[in-house]
DNA sequence: TTTTAAGTTTACATAATTGTTACAATTCAC
DNA sequence: GTGAATTGTAACAATTATGTAAACTTAAAA
């Protein structure tokens, strides 16, 4: 019976990642959790503790090797094996994500691209082309997609967020700002652009408040 | 001497906000703490220790008044101080930016558009006209201005970060894949879609796990 | 008008979670 | 082999969330 991962752990997991990655590309062979920790600005003891939760991917008196770590934490983020993602709405952050967001390096392929707008229909994005949104239950069906990238507006985005789920799909990363409505089978990750502009405005005001 | 409010209080206020303005565009007037805890799916005992972190703003036997809620928690938010921004980077994520995102309803006023792509440069965004990002520093000088934006590739993130620092920006809402530097006197918010991605692919992997 | 009961916040005590400290066990490098 | 370095882990501390009793408000009933 495995214990289960918390998820402030799995919230730091792709930090961990990127650094990773940055010393790998820096030739770095080997570091230790202490020189990690400097890099990182947390404590050494919780990146072991963290790593820790997964097996012991470290070797006393040498620390980690930094290939095998980040191959590690890829497994355990699920990077090597590539599901299939679809974009739903294609106005604005939409259009940006296909351009910007190297999927494949993140554990997803994108295959299909859907909007309702008709001017927008069968336009040319990277190597796909937009659809209607009216094809997209054929298309789950032959393609079984496992996730969907919502950037639809707020108005109707539980509406489509509730078809994609009836046609199959249980995994959302959801750009509305909308919440979606919460179901056991289904997992989300939000990002409110909106929430954290207001985050950032706070801390600003505080420290304004501070200084005078 | 008033006691710091928790981060974790932080990061629940503009889901509160959203909440609350949901409520009020359906013209409810009053909403207790148990109701409330329904809807967002977290407990009433923890909305009611947030809320008075900053104040007692309900009434013992009659909840919680919706419109003078969400004006404190704006206030509390900063969001009735308009702070001026500017964005820095207009590449797919940062052009995106501009379009889809309501500043002006979450504390900020978008006020200078910058890049070094001459392509780019002159480009009619909104209301404003994009300069170059040359010309930044005199602009600062000009309008004061007290937030970035950072829309710019990876490589170049700390560096722009560190100019404007310079300049005198102190808060950042960073898009870019890099890490900014930590400094005493800057706030910054990350959007690190890569991370969102990644846990969402944990989520799937593990699910996908668990039901095997 | 007065009383009573139901409902709600506030404030505080308790529980659970999360992060840190400390150290024994292990390994590497010489 | 010996010593310095480093992990893995258990015990401790701090933070965060939950549960609950007391005080207060409203509204309905007497």
């Amino acid at each position: 019976m495995e214990k289960p991962v918390s998820s402030s752990v799995i919230k730091r997991l792709p930090r961990y990642y990127r650094y990773l990655g940055e010393l790998l590309s820096l030739g770095i062979e080997r570091i230790s959790s202490k020189e990690l920790s400097q890099r990182m600005g947390i404590t050494a003891s919780q990146i072991r503790q963290d790593l820790n939760c997964f097996g012991g991917f470290g070797q006393q008196g040498y620390g980690y090797n930094v290939e095998y770590l980040y191959g590690e934490i890829a497994k355990i983020l699920g990077l090597d094996f590539k599901y299939k993602a679809i974009l739903v709405g294609v106005g604005n952050i939409g259009h940006a994500l296909t351009r910007n967001t190297n999927f494949e390096k993140r554990g997803f392929n994108l295959v299909g691209i859907f909007d309702t707008d008709p001017q927008k229909i069968g336009m040319k994005i990277q190597n796909l082309t937009v659809l209607d949104y009216k094809e997209v239950k054929s298309f789950i069906e032959m393609e079984c997609p496992t996730m969907a990238i919502l950037s639809v507006p707020r108005v109707v985005a539980n509406q489509v967020a509730n078809e994609l789920y009836d046609m199959g799909i249980k995994a959302f990363l959801n750009f509305s700002y909308a919440e979606l409505a919460k179901r056991d089978d289904v997992v989300v990750e939000n990002i409110h652009l909106g929430d954290s502009l207001m985050r950032l405005c706070y801390k600003i005001s505080k420290k304004n408040k501070n200084e005078v």
